[in-house]
DNA sequence: CGACACATGTAACACGTTACATGATTTG
DNA sequence: CAAATCATGTAACGTGTTACATGTGTCG
């Protein structure tokens, strides 16, 4: 949800064609975009009727512009808070582990704990000192949750210490009309 | 990724028919899957060899269970360390405010700490002592992460202070066959 | 019978990815 | 001309969402 955002609110500071939008929102965030999707991005939100098309380019290129609507929405999306984040797959994956009889909960635990820490030192030896400001925003933040990750795997494996694995249901649901309590 | 691979995990350990799988993950990780989603997933898996049709239940239920290629698929899966998370919305949103002119980051920060602070105590509200051992991981998660979410916030505040924004790069790349560096 | 809930799908859509297919342009 | 690069798409696929369309069984 964060790309289609992102090249709406640079758009709304001036007219670009695709690919310039593309270095634009690598240039602002460090982040990626693959090329195809920033067209297919363009139609969508030229259908959505936030973004229309600015004609042709001294040198044949494809200009886009935000319209009001898009302006509006780009700004609104800039001051609104993210919604959170929906599966934390490592989260899901130790807490479904914990529930399976016969699972290596400690190795699994570990395995991801050597991951993180992987993770962390890729961070480390990326950092040559020469980087802009949103760069070092997008990789404080990435070193702030995998530090919060390795607390919480300590915390995770404590905790899976009480747990006891167990099987299917047998419990079924019964079909067909529920008994109503009596009112 | 994680759904499909949370469903593979548990059919491992016995054959489910589809809306009680879903019921089982439910159990197991705290998270909702939609209805729908199971049964194209088993679809999917069914695809590409992983899950094959147990025939049909007592009651009528269309039971399923995993292959020999399934239940290694799963083995390895809950082994493997997860990936690292792609985009973080709130990083990227901030790191390209601080680029875009005229953007007000300051207020940006504090509605995204006010967001932050917001989930933190939805999550505090739920915990109502009566929870499984999953359940404690996964909130454990979420709450290791808003917290490392805050604290970068501060980070990224300080940082903002010393960004300059700026407007669309003026040099274009030239096309045609890049000047060679003498060799 | 009719309401309700379980159960099994299907359809449409959004977002993201990789890969492929073309043009146009410029340099050697 | 041939190679390299910029630029603009298109196609296919994977995962996920919501909404809709049906059965089917049970209870009042």
């Amino acid at each position: 949800m964060s790309v289609r955002q992102g090249l709406l609110a640079i758009l709304e500071h001036g007219p670009c064609y695709g690919s310039q939008l593309r270095a634009e929102y690598l240039r602002r965030t460090g982040a990626t975009v693959n090329v195809g999707q920033v067209y297919t991005t363009l139609e969508r939100l030229e259908r959505d009727g936030l973004v229309v098309g600015r004609g042709i380019d001294d040198d044949g290129h494809v200009l886009w512009g935000t319209t009001t609507d898009g302006a509006a929405a780009a700004r609104e999306w800039l001051l609104t808070p993210a919604p959170a984040d929906g599966r934390d797959e490592v989260a899901l994956k130790i807490a479904l582990a914990v529930t399976l009889p016969g699972a290596d909960v400690a190795g699994i635990v570990s395995a991801q704990r050597a991951a993180v820490g992987r993770q962390l030192d890729d961070l480390s030896a990326q950092d040559d000192g020469e980087n802009t400001v949103s760069d070092a925003i997008v990789r404080a933040a990435r070193r702030a949750r995998l530090e919060a990750d390795l607390r919480w795997l300590d915390e995770a494996e404590r905790l899976a210490g009480g747990a006891k694995p167990f099987g299917l249901s047998d419990d079924r649901p019964r079909r067909g009309r529920p008994v109503r309590a009596a009112g």
